[in-house]
DNA sequence: GGTCTATGGTGGACTAGACCAGTACGGTCC
DNA sequence: GGACCGTACTGGTCTAGTCCACCATAGACC
């Protein structure tokens, strides 16, 4: 009744001269053996006490790979039992990081593009203020852009960053490059988390506009606060989906 | 510059007997300081090493109570330099967790209710047989209720469980307990993470009838797959709520 | 002034052990 | 047959150390 004896082929030397760590190369190992099939959903894996001896290394180094893959639901573990493939057929490829419009358009199979509609400066309102923990009435960078999948208008996007955090990204050429691989490459703003607030409701007249559809079409109202890994928020977005065209999916725990 | 000298006082003796784990007595002991303000946002935490003097533990059983605090984004570390207390204002009370309708509209300061549309046992359709990772055919216990907050009809939710994970639910009183304490308890199911749909439509004539709206007033469609620590499904939730009195706020990593 | 360098502190990673409570199973006793 | 009990295994927790890269600072040197 046991599962498979020997010949895990996962289990095998490691790099120990490697810039990865052991245990996100053991980490790695066993992702590469859930999503080839190799362990399957609900498999019980070698003991830990088995895996460190197999990989050579301590076993709070293999402790350290398997709790992450807990944490991140590849695997589950039963105390006396074994640690098991957890099944994630379901819960597969859907968006649980943080994505930029073009990463999320590409996953879904679609080209994106996009549009300027406006860019300025502007002073923050005393709300927006509060927000970025900024006096009020200070400058904040404002772009607005449509955004299409297939050529298709898909939403607008109005993107707010402190201008004291960005200098001078209002003379950026957005086009060239993804204002995400700015940020973080001249800006060092490395969004970590991010606070969605959803809400569905119809266009104003030039959202309708914009996004080509009748008053009476509802649209999904987005507004998101990102921060960074200290807590700093570095943005506010605003958008406005097609509701027709548009389906927002997300995990929860 | 240096913050404050000694006087920390949330180290102190831990209780070794407890049955609660000595990381999670110390990972408790720095949230609520965190959270009474005596952890100010941005301060910065005593080192590891002198934690586990002032402890009397060791350094890695006080890692493990700062590994999962910083997992969870409570504290961010800078190698080199320190631990520091990351800034929540922002992302403070926002509903991470799954969470009920009750829960969720009694954090939001009003007063949930429900009232039975309909309870039954269908046969599962090709789509919710694969959802479930069932055979087509298998029986589904469905339970649809008006979902109102203070009174007011807030939104149509309809429940989907496998009738092998919960027989006799049909027959259970709905008003006196909690469906999901009842799943957790007398069924030994446990929700840990679940994957949202979202999407902005309109009603039908029979939600426009339940939920007292206008056939132009837009309504946020919400499908929820809801699955335990092994991956295994236990529910499906098709949900309709009012535009006007309800938004969503999800938190991303 | 500016630049280099040693020093001591920090978090990150890793080791090789230990004890515990829970599980499964085989055997023994009734 | 059924109840009990030891044994061997599991993951969960904890210890007491090591080595490393990174960071700040203070002092020496130019």
């Amino acid at each position: 009744m046991a599962a498979s004896v020997a010949g895990e082929s996962f289990i095998g030397p490691l790099d120990r001269d490697s810039p990865t760590s052991i245990f996100a190369q053991i980490r790695a190992r066993l992702e590469e053996a859930i999503s080839s099939g190799e362990l399957a959903p609900h498999a019980r894996l070698p003991s830990e006490r088995q895996l460190s001896a197999g990989f050579s290394v301590s076993r709070m180094t293999v402790r350290q790979a398997l709790d992450g893959l807990t944490q991140d639901r590849f695997l589950y573990s039963l105390p006396g039992k074994g640690t098991f493939v957890a099944d994630r057929r379901v819960i597969e490829q859907p968006l649980r990081h943080l994505t930029s419009f073009t990463q999320d358009i590409n996953s879904r199979g679609m080209r994106p593009s996009s549009r300027l509609v406006e860019s300025r400066t502007i002073q923050a309102s005393f709300e927006m203020a509060r927000l970025f923990g900024l006096g009020p009435g200070a400058e904040i960078t404002q772009i607005t852009r449509l955004r299409l999948a297939d050529d298709e208008p898909l939403a607008i996007e109005s993107v707010h960053i402190p201008s004291a955090l960005a200098p001078g990204l209002l003379h950026r050429d957005l086009a060239a490059e993804s204002l995400y691989s700015l940020l973080a490459n001249d800006f060092g703003l490395v969004p970590t988390s991010a606070r969605q607030t959803i809400e569905a409701a119809l266009p104003t007249s030039e959202e309708q506009r914009l996004l080509d559809v009748e008053s009476s079409a509802p649209v999904l109202r987005i507004s998101r606060l990102t921060s960074d890994a200290s807590g700093r928020v570095v943005e506010y977005v605003r958008s406005v989906y097609r509701g027709d065209r548009y389906h927002l999916t997300v995990e929860l725990r």
